[in-house]
Order: C-alpha cells, then structure tokens, then sequence
DNA sequence: GAAGTCAGTGAACAACTGTCCTCTCAAATC
DNA sequence: GATTTGAGAGGACAGTTGTTCACTGACTTC
C-alpha cells in the first residue's frame, strides 16, 4: 500500500463526512430535515460553516446520503428473513422481533426514515420512496417463489409485498414512540398488534384464490 | 341579536384567526411544521408579526388547531362510509372512491397530516394520534355490529379497526404524491392496489375464526 | 356618552441564517 | 524537492428570525 490513489487525505475527508452526517442524524431527533441548519450541523461536529461545502452542496444532499446509510442496514437485515424457510407463524414472530431489535439498536435511522418519508424535502422523499421500492421488489420476489403463491398473478404478488413493507416501516415508527415514551407495556402492545396483523394478512394471503380474481 | 356578547369584534378576530390557519396551511405545502416562520405566516395574512401572539402562542399551538380542523373533515366522511350496509366488495370500492374524492378537495389538509403525523413538533404529532385513536374506536364500533365479527375478541376488532384506518391515512398519502404529479395513471394504480390490500385483508378477516386465536 | 377592553401596529432588539471571498498549509503529485 | 491540489479557516455580507414594549383606535360595556 505505498503509493495508493488519495491516501491519508480522502481518509481524513471520508471521516468529516461520516462526522456530519452523525451530527445531523443526531440533530434529526428533535426536528426535520426541513428545519435543520446548516451551520448547526457544522458547529456540533466542530468545523467551519463552509467547510460543509466540500462534502454536500446543500442539506438536501445530505438527506439522501442518510437515507441510503439508514436503508442500508435495514436492507441486509430484511434479506436476512426472507431467506429462512420457517412455516408462516414462525416467521412472522421472528420477522417482528428482527424489526424490534433494529429499532433498538438504531433508533436515529428509524426516526429518520419515518419522519422524512413524507417531509418536506423532495430530493429525499424521492429517494426513500425509490429504496423501498426495491425493497418491494426484493420482497416480492421471495414471495412469489413460496409454495403459497401459487397461481398469483404478477401484480398481485407485488400489492401484497408492498403491504407487508408499509406495515414494517410503520411499525418500527410505532415501536420507536413507545419505545421512547420507556413505557415498555406500550412496547408489548405494539409488538403484539403487528404480529395479529401481519397474521391476518397472512390469513387472506392463504385464502385469496379461493375467492374471484 | 342587539346586544349579544362579543359581536362584531369576536367575528373579525375569528376571522383572522382563520386567515391565519389557511396561510399556514399553504405554506406547509412545501416546507414541514417545524420550519415554519411565525413571521412568514402573518406576512401572507397581511398583519404585523406580533399580532400572532393574539391568536396563538407559538406555531405549534397552531399546528393543533390545523389539526382538528383537517381532521374534522374527514371524520364525518368516514361516519358516513360506516353507516352504510353495502356488501363487502362494494363497501371497499367506495371507501377508496370517498378517500379519493376528499384527496382532490382537501389536498392540503392530508398533506398536512400526512406530514406532521411522524414529524417534528410533538404536540402536533400527540394530537394527530389521539384524533386517529378516536378514529379507529368508532371504525372499531361499526366493525363489531356487522356479523362478520361473530365471536371476536374485542382487542382482536380493535387491531382490524386500526389497520383499516392506517391503511386509509397511508392511501390518502400516496393518492396525493400521484395526483399532484399529474400522472393520471399513477393515480389509478394506487387506486387499484389500495382496493386490492383492502380486499384481502377482508378476505383474512373472514377466515380469521376458522385458524387458531 | 364616558370608560374600558383588546386586536392589531411599528420600532427596536440580539441572535441567527446561508453564501461569498480570500487565505492557509498539509498532503499528493511529478 | 519543487509544484499543485484541496479540506478547512475566518471574516464579512445582507437577510431573516422570535420576542419585547409602548402605542392606537374601533368596538363593547355600563
């Protein structure tokens, strides 16, 4: 590693960059990306306004860098569960749990996800709504490939995969309040709600061709 | 009416008041709750900043009142879908005609609820939960008449009623993006999916009993 | 018809914002 | 080892923000 391209320098670049999005996601918890300044992001990592201008030309852009951080860890975790071959009702506890765990463990992503998903920000509303998409995608086609979906039609393997994604974001902002509120009863409740109904979805998933196309 | 309390005076301050709510509610097209000006408000209404004050005492007051204002609307909508006896295929297909119907008349209403349902202003976030809480006790009511719910846990009617509602607010979201892009057709594919998720979570309510508690 | 109430005014405040410009100086290149 | 590059500093800019205070004057009350 002797005369490697960039070097100590765009390490050092690489750095300041994750520094700033970390103050922003931690800025995030109190406010919307809309709200945010940009010289308040600066001043908590410690560096000069303009300074910010070398890594994102607005906070726009930054928006969507957290957005593709946020999802990412999600995404592997997502690809995780869906390739176990579990029976349905094993599967559907275990997927909970998995989505308990990753709001415990990163919170900020969580809260950011579900707060600017429908912000006020374009670019980044733009940008979530393209990365679950392929999440739905990538749901989809696991879903097509169970015993299950027999003779379903292509789109309608698709509705149901983009059910299953809403109600997963949606549960983990859910989870989030409770969890928060350290009221762990309100935890339970929501874990327990979402299990009934993804067991209900479920439930019409099994029953949905005996009935008119 | 001579001598009736108040009079000329409390109309004109309630007409401001209301001046007040609409202007704000522009402007919340493009920016979220948390980044709106006290000063940006009272300058499209026309009246010195500090004439806010008399009204309310910060923007998030008034993000509450523009709370039950928008939700209020919406509320007598749904009342009257439940009061209806239809069959279940056709109810659905005029749920989604009425959630429609009131995207295209109150688009700002639902973007603002959409918005500020997860975003940055707590008080705003609390009472959009409460008024949808009342939202789903009263879907919740309407579902445990119908015999479809015959020996139902009264938790279990709830957790159907509350994914019917989040189910309708997420709808009315995506309705809104398609529609104000102007793509027509994106507009009636979410008008298919959403009757389509619809369906099948009644086909899984029907079938609920049959597979185990 | 006099006295009081109170929605709205307008000036002033300190604090803050995003962006421009020139500068520095350590790392990278040749 | 001289030259180029580019991340970051720091000053300055014109605007903007929320809140204070004393005020006006039309309406309400008695």
């Amino acid at each position: 590693m002797s005369h490697s391209v960039g070097g100590v320098r765009q390490a050092q670049k690489q750095k300041t960059r994750q520094a700033l999005l970390d103050a922003a996601l931690g800025l995030l918890e109190e406010q919307s990306l809309s709200s945010l300044g940009l010289r308040e992001v600066t001043r908590v990592v410690g560096i000069a306004p303009t300074a910010f201008y070398r890594h994102f030309r607005d906070l726009g852009e930054l928006g969507v860098a957290l957005v593709e951080e946020a999802l990412g860890s999600l995404h592997a975790m997502v690809r995780a569960i869906l390739a176990e071959q579990d029976a349905a009702e094993e599967r559907i506890d275990r997927t909970v749990a998995v989505v308990e765990r990753h709001v415990r463990e990163h919170p900020a992503h969580v809260r950011f996800v579900a707060r600017e998903r429908r912000g006020g920000v374009r670019a980044v509303r733009h940008a979530i709504a393209g990365e679950l998409d392929r999440f739905a995608a990538e749901v989809a086609e696991a879903l097509k490939s169970q015993p299950v979906s027999g003779g379903w039609r292509d789109e309608d393997v698709r509705m149901l995969a983009e059910l299953y994604v809403d109600r997963l974001v949606t549960t983990a902002g859910e989870l989030l309040d409770a969890q928060e509120e350290g009221d762990e009863g309100a935890v339970e409740r929501v874990v327990w709600r979402a299990r009934r109904q993804l067991r209900l979805i479920s439930i019409g998933r099994r029953h949905w061709e005996e009935e008119g196309a």
